[in-house]
DNA sequence: ATCATACGAAACCGAATGGTTTCATGTCAA
DNA sequence: TTGACATGAAACCATTCGGTTTCGTATGAT
């Protein structure tokens, strides 16, 4: 039967800078693989490694193009860390909410 | 000379579901390692490891309290994250940035 | 047909990661 | 003072990670 895809979430996909970066040469749009490793130190395989990583976790599409694949950004996946970031908001920018968090924190003497 | 820590930053810290866990529960205020560690499945010395990866990227400090280590959330660090993800939220909830990366997005042909 | 291009799969490698167990130390309680 | 409690350091282990090189295979150009 299928193999289990989701080999990675969100959270890990992020971790790595080189991901990171490449998350935002694709907001510039859709591109082959060769313009992307040209970007970077590395080689072509472990961009393309990268990408993969990135397509476990619905970052990325591919679709082939004659001899090329091009890889195409897909935002929606990071709705999950917008939602996770939000629920700590409340701790840093929120000065009400804050105060409120410090209040019911009980100040115990060492 | 000091060999140089890991040194781990907020999105390789937040790469970890144990150490998501462990930041929502500290939202509760702060607590010593032994009531941490009551809330998971492996060793107290896990714990304790990832506490101190929360620890290098800044998300938790430590202090000491008699025999126990108080462990206290700081949201701050989080900031760097909301902020990278800031540059990306233009291309999945706004409407209008969506059509104009389209608009700027050529859409060869295969 | 031939050949260069664009890419992925696979094998491999060293280092980092996430976990364990054991041990040493500081602290509170009797 | 003796002993239990709370913890971190250290050594160790298996797996994953980020990278490489090599090789196979479509695809497009000549």
């Amino acid at each position: 039967m299928g193999q289990a895809l989701p080999q990675h979430d969100v959270y890990q996909a992020i971790a790595d800078p080189s991901r990171r970066r490449l998350l935002r040469l694709l907001t510039q749009g859709e591109q082959p693989l060769s313009a992307l490793s040209g970007q970077f130190d590395m080689s072509r395989t472990a961009v393309s490694k990268h990408l993969r990583v990135l397509r476990e976790a619905g970052l990325v599409t591919e679709r082939r193009a004659g001899r090329e694949t091009r890889y195409a950004f897909r935002p929606e996946p990071l709705a999950e860390l917008k939602d996770w970031l939000a629920y700590f908001e409340q701790f840093w920018d929120n000065k009400l909410a804050m105060l409120k968090h410090l209040a019911e924190t009980p100040d115990e003497e060492a």
